[in-house]
DNA sequence: ATCTTTGTTCGTTAATTTGCGAACAAAGGT
DNA sequence: ACCTTTGTTCGCAAATTAACGAACAAAGAT
């Protein structure tokens, strides 16, 4: 046990978009995205056996990992995935699972 | 919102994967894994600025996600990747990540 | 000006997570 | 038998997360 640091900002920001996708929920959000772009949150709500304001919280917690990001189109709002972080993210996993 | 299963097996697993990976003492101890195929949990305490109680539930953490496994040589435990659980989990996120 | 639609925020509750030190367990060494 | 080493488990406190319904906010439609 040491003081100095040891774990790198790498890894800490690994953590931080695993955090960000160890929900259920979260996956299947982030899934969505990845595949058809975009989508309103209305749409998540039809489908998913949650409260609105559950959603509503995970879609927070997503956007506050950088993974989505949300255009307001009033009166609905339209998600996408945030593609320089996903990208990131896809990278620094594979970094860590190596190629 | 309905009652139906909308949310997959595989998005659960990578949840579930995730979350093991979401805190940054756990990355450090995976990405050490996956370079040194093995080491000694006394190892990690020594370098890791936290008690080694605190270190053993995270070894428990990954331990129950299935990506670690843990051989007792006494006195000391050697732990290394669950190769089969390891290459799932990559496999989940290439999925997820696309390629 | 009011209504409707769409989401967010608030307030609460329950459960889980993180962290520590102290106590305990296992097993080889003296 | 006892000591030493190595980790785990226990008991606790603090923080975070997950979930809900109710209340609120924004903005176009009537």
């Amino acid at each position: 046990m040491k003081e100095q640091e040891v774990i790198t900002e790498e890894q800490k920001k690994i953590a931080r978009f695993a955090k960000a996708m160890g929900h259920p929920v979260r996956v299947y959000v982030l899934e969505k995205l990845s595949k058809q772009s975009c989508c309103y949150s209305g749409d998540l709500s039809e489908i998913l056996p949650i409260a609105k304001s559950t959603l509503s919280q995970h879609l927070k917690e997503l956007k506050s990992a950088g993974l989505i990001q949300g255009e307001t189109e009033p009166p609905k709002i339209r998600y996408c995935l945030n593609q320089q972080n996903w990208d990131l993210a896809k990278k620094n996993f594979e970094n860590l699972f190596g190629e």
